[in-house]
DNA sequence: ACATTGACCTGAGAGC
DNA sequence: TGCTCTCAGGTCAATG
């Protein structure tokens, strides 16, 4: 679930429901998902303070205190973050919880516990130790950054580059399946072999799915029923065919991960 | 410099 | 009902 659309969604129910609360008392339910601090000082540091801005780069979540910290946050393959009202509410493999001085709680959850909770000092520090590239719809990142980025990375796959964190941060399997099926691009492709058209028509879709897929997600999380119909998302089963050409999909690996493709739509030239 | 594999975790769903 | 197997949207380390 979350790639970078998914955190962007987390993002905004942290700002609806959460900015400006100041926190009562936390509540480490699971400590293996703390990363380099332990539950007891993890509670200290952030009692008394309030949630007083957001920031997301790539995958990861950072929400300011008002006090110097910030707090860290990366979800895995299943995590998420819930606002809910009183402790009977509490989601199922909720991992941390946020209890608010006033209205409510916070919740992260995690069912598989792949994802990180921390505290950093300063966000750009953090995320220079993280390694992650550049943010996927951050405004910086054009078309000539994303030309210069398939210089770099000729030798490799095409998915391997769209899912390489240090390069462009945020997209992740099912994006990156999306995102090729949209420009009719073959995920097995060597980069190098991309002329300058194709490039463009990748670029274009990185921003066209991401900002899509942040579209649909009004609520907590998206809604695949309000994403375009041409889109493969929903899709991802071998018994599925494709929204364009009624093709059935097909599921092949690709450096090391499973991708769903039209094989009629998506050509290796 | 790249791809591949397995490990980290837990739960859902399929097949028996 | 319950067992076993496979699989999953992320990342990291070890190996080829």
């Amino acid at each position: 679930m979350p790639e970078l659309p998914d955190v962007e969604i987390f993002r905004r129910h942290l700002e609806d429901t959460s900015l400006g609360r100041r926190i009562d008392d936390v509540e480490v339910l699971d400590s293996r998902i703390l990363e380099g601090v332990s539950p007891k000082v993890f509670a200290q540091r952030l009692r008394g303070q309030a949630f007083v801005g957001t920031r997301r780069h790539g995958k990861h979540l950072l929400v300011a205190l008002d006090g110097k910290a910030w707090l860290t946050l990366h979800f895995g393959m299943t995590g998420s973050l819930r606002h809910f009202a009183k402790l009977d509410d509490q989601p199922r493999h909720c991992r941390v919880r946020f209890d608010f001085t006033e209205d409510g709680h916070l919740g992260y959850v995690n069912v598989r516990m792949l994802g990180h909770v921390g505290l950093a000092e300063d966000p750009k520090a953090f995320l220079l130790a993280e390694g992650l590239g550049t943010d996927a719809l951050d405004p910086a990142f054009d078309l000539a950054a994303f030309k210069a980025l398939a210089r770099a990375k000729a030798r490799s796959k095409v998915k391997a580059l769209l899912m390489d964190q240090s390069a462009i941060a945020g997209i992740g399997n099912i994006y990156s399946d999306e995102i090729l099926f949209q420009c009719g691009l073959h995920p097995d492709m060597k980069v190098g072999a991309l002329d300058d058209d194709a490039k463009r028509r990748l670029f274009e879709a990185i921003k066209k799915v991401l900002e899509t897929a942040v579209e649909a997600g009004a609520g907590a999380e998206i809604d695949v029923g309000r994403l375009p119909k041409g889109f493969l998302l929903p899709r991802r089963s071998e018994e599925a065919v494709c929204p364009r050409c009624g093709t059935a999909i097909t599921r092949i690996k690709v450096s090391g991960r499973h991708a769903y493709i039209c094989p009629n739509c998506q050509s290796r030239h």
